[in-house]
DNA sequence: TATGAATGAGACTTCATTCAT
DNA sequence: TATGAATGAAGTCTCATTCAT
């Protein structure tokens, strides 16, 4: 997996505490932020749903927008993980793709809060924190890229690789669409039907 | 065109002063919003960059979300009437088609930088006013699904009604990707490849 | 004089306005200061002494360091323009120096409370208005030189140039003295008794 | 010597081992509160720059203030040693007094960040500490008005008793001088240089 | 005796909004 | 109608000190 080690100094010395309080963190900011929005939400907010008192708190990080950080990489982690472990599977290529937008469109709706939070706050990382998440976003986005290119060279997929990356993007966009678009596909479509119009309609595009 | 009048309250009786200075402060707003985001530009900023006083600046609206909503009602407006103009043309339906989706992503550039914070902002808004916007947004989508609707009806689209509404909305969201998703849009497609490329993938996956 | 003029950002437009509210600013700080000290003084204590709100006191300054400046360049404005002036009048040298000797020391005793704060807390000013401060310092310490460095000239004191530059030092702390050791100065001396055996001291050890 | 045995409390039994642990205590201390002052300095970076741990370092010392103290005590206390080892030899009362100013000014040259750091931070103290402090420091300015007085009544200095203190008080801040005024001093003179003139001078005055 | 995580009060600073002029 | 000085609540962050282990 990506993972690259997270760096957030912290005035505690015990690692395993600090990874341990990090994510009771993250699960308490979590919740605030996807009700109130990163800015709205006061590090006191954070701070008594987190457990701890401020001063506890400020030890695990430096500055609020660390929280947010950690949020971010936290959620991202999440689809990362999920998604990776279902592409293991041996199937041919076309079946591959439908599994992977399957699943994947199935971790965004468990966890659509979160993804809204990703979309919408990321730019209040700083420079290094958003590109970070950023990249984390273009891994994601590779693994569709992959299959479809794998297709491609089998002749399963009749478009080129240049389509490729859009069409991977598209299925990027399409399943946070689920989310922040909720309001209109959630209204008019249960997730299995959504799934399959999204999925047959990549599939119909590129074969 | 949509435009249910915006209802702002203000100080001020003369409906056409109202009118012009509203607009100019919207001007000032969206480019420091652009810049720096909404909770993270100061009132006092707006106001200088609108070239009058605190207290001139609070004769026009009552919060500084007031200026949030103007901005996006703003920005919707540029987006809808240039749209709307566009569609006026007699085609055959497929070519209406493509001419509006090439339209609506050439629109979306040259404003991209307001339709990322329309889609980063929006949630700022309190109810009433983002359901106006997310209204907004509903009525643009509508053009395409008409459009699709009527291809349907006369067979030139193969779809049932339920997909065109999903069409409907992935065309919406590929045009802001365009912006949202430019680190890697817009590094790897000139506009017109971009378009070129995703109206085909639509064309391809409804016909 | 000196006065390069103090450069201290401010919100507030009026010129006149700012130099007023200063003014008051460095009284209220001042009193505060010299009960407890920079750090042991809060904003909040000097806004309630300055007569206003937080955020008020904070249109004139930019951050608490600002206060400490702006208190200090007063101080040493105080002390060099009355020393400044009382050099003016026409005396042969040794009366002159004579007379620098006791204006400088009455107007130490005048506000030695003053004093002492300005050589216990010039080291929290930061790096630039420490500077600032020092060389106010300096030109004082160059009145008495240039007086002595004329005696010299006329014969009238018979030490070399470099000397003439550590006793017009010695006069500076021979001065301060008076505040900051006043626990054994003044316990022992009236100001004129100190002002005398300080001047024979000077006199004698040049002549 | 002085050392009025100092009193501050401790949770350790083991008298010889707090005596170790504060004298490496006021090494930690001393080099934090040289570079950054006392109240800049945090009790976390005392305790690490101590190598000991935040509770360990609380059972030597009562409050942030104790180190403080300790570190003043100390100070003080090298100068007295040095000073009074120094007087120990027999000369005659000129050469005596000339004596103990040259090695009282190359002691305070060889410690000259501490001098700075004991008159800059001594107003921080509690009164009772900072009057041990003072005392202390009278002490070492009566070694100097002792001398003085004993050439008065040999007929070697021919000033008056109440004279004689205030030159031992010049001494005293002179010294001092070459530190705090250091960026003047320092700047124009050489150690040997600076002890040569003020040394003439000082004898000149009361010869 | 030693550790270091936790406390909680309080510090400095910002800013949307108001109102006397 | 316009100005901009003033308000004051609230925000983020720090740090001396304690106490369970």
């Amino acid at each position: 997996m990506a993972s690259s080690k997270v760096q957030i100094e912290s005035n505690i010395k015990n690692e395993e505490l600090i990874n341990v309080r990090r994510q009771e963190l993250v699960n308490a900011a979590v919740k605030l932020f996807v009700k109130k929005g990163f800015h709205k939400t006061t590090v006191r907010e954070i701070a008594k749903e987190f457990g701890m008192s401020m001063g506890a708190l400020y030890d695990y990080i430096r500055t609020k927008e660390d929280i947010l950080f950690l949020v971010c990489d936290h959620i991202f982690k999440s689809v990362s993980d999920k998604l990776e472990a279902s592409i293991k599977t041996e199937k041919d290529t076309k079946e591959k793709l439908r599994n992977a937008i399957r699943d994947y469109f199935i971790i965004i709706d468990s966890i659509q809060d979160y993804t809204l939070l990703l979309y919408q706050e990321t730019k209040s990382l700083n420079r290094k924190d958003r590109n970070y998440v950023l990249s984390a976003e273009m891994e994601l986005t590779n693994i569709f890229e992959k299959i479809i290119t794998q297709g491609i060279k089998e002749k399963t997929f009749k478009i080129n690789k240049r389509t490729a990356k859009v069409v991977a993007n598209n299925i990027m966009v399409q399943g946070q669409m689920w989310s922040f678009r909720r309001w209109v596909a959630q209204k008019n479509f249960s997730l299995n039907n959504y799934i399959k119009i999204q999925t047959d309609l990549v599939i119909d595009s590129i074969s």
